[in-house]
DNA sequence: CTGATATATTCGCATATGCGCATACAACGA
DNA sequence: TCGTTGTATGCGCATATGCGAATATATCAG
C-alpha cells in the first residue's frame, strides 16, 4: 500500500476534522487554556449536547484530551501548535471570494497570535453576558 | 455579524476543500509545476472525470488556477505555500492511531519537502507503469 | 442510603452534503 | 466531420449535520 496515499489519508482526516466553524471556534477558544464543555457551550452560543459531539471529533482526531474533575469535563488543547498552524492558513483564504473583508482576516489574525487570553474567571453558572469579543 | 464566526467559516471551507486524499495528491503532483488532467489523472490512477471534478473544488477555493493551450487544461498551484504548509499539518497527525509508521510520514515529508521534481517529460499518452514513489 | 440536581454524553431521526460512477455534452484540432 | 480532451449532469449510496429526548455520571441534601 503506497504511503503517500496512506499519509494523504490520514491528513484528509485531520482537515476533515476541522472542516466545521465551530471545531475551528473550539480550537480558538483553548488556545487559553483549558474550559468545561458548559463554558464552551456558552462561549460558542451552541448547546451541550452539539458542544460535546465537537469534541469528541476533535479528541478523536488527537487534537484535544479530556480532564475530569468531578462534574466537569474539562478540555485542552493536546497539541498546541495546531492552532498557530490554522493560523497560518487565513494566508490562503484571503484570496477566497471578496466575501471577507481584508480588515476582518487581520483582526481575527491578530486575536489568535496574540498571547492567549487568560481564561476569564467567570463561573460557568452564568448563562449569559459573558464578554465576547465577537 | 461576528467576524471571528465569518472567518472560522471560510476556514472551514478551505478544510473542506483539502478533506479529501486524492485532492491532497493533487496538490502534492502540482508542487512539480502544472499538469494537465489527463497526466493528473494517470499519476493519481484516476478517471479523468473525477479529477476535473476534484480540481474544480480546489479552483473554486483559489489553490489552483487553470491554463489552456489548444486541447489541455493545465492546472497549476495559485498559491504554491499552501504545499508547505500542508505538510506541516504531518506535525499533527503523527500521534494519530498507530495506524502509520512514524517512518512512512518521515519518508513523505522528505519527499514533500524536497526541491519539487520537475515534471517527467512522459508522453500523456502512456496509460500504465509511469514511475512512482509510492 | 435515597432522591434531587447539575453536568455531559449518547441515541434516534430527518435533512443535507460528499462521493463514486456512468454518461452525456462541449471545445478543440486534424 | 471525426477523434481527443475536458467538463457537466444525474443517480445511488454513504456519511455529516442539527436537534430533541433519553441516558449516564457525579455531587449534594436529607
Amino acid at each position: 500500500m503506497p504511503a503517500r496515499y496512506l499519509v494523504a489519508r490520514e491528513l484528509a482526516e485531520l482537515f476533515k476534522a476541522l472542516a466545521h466553524p465551530d471545531r475551528i471556534r473550539i480550537v480558538e477558544e483553548l488556545r487559553s487554556g483549558e474550559r468545561d464543555v458548559n463554558a464552551l457551550a456558552i462561549a460558542l452560543k451552541m448547546t451541550p449536547a452539539r458542544t460535546s459531539q465537537y469534541l469528541a471529533v476533535l479528541r478523536l482526531n488527537r487534537l484535544v484530551e479530556e480532564r475530569r474533575d468531578g462534574r466537569h469535563h474539562f478540555y485542552f488543547l493536546e497539541q498546541p501548535d495546531v492552532a498557530q498552524w490554522i493560523v497560518t492558513g487565513l494566508t490562503f483564504i484571503e484570496r477566497r471570494f471578496n466575501a471577507i473583508d481584508p480588515a476582518q482576516i487581520a483582526s481575527v489574525r491578530a486575536i489568535w497570535s496574540a498571547p492567549a487570553d487568560p481564561p476569564t474567571s467567570d463561573r460557568t453558572e452564568e448563562t449569559s453576558s459573558s464578554p465576547q469579543k465577537d
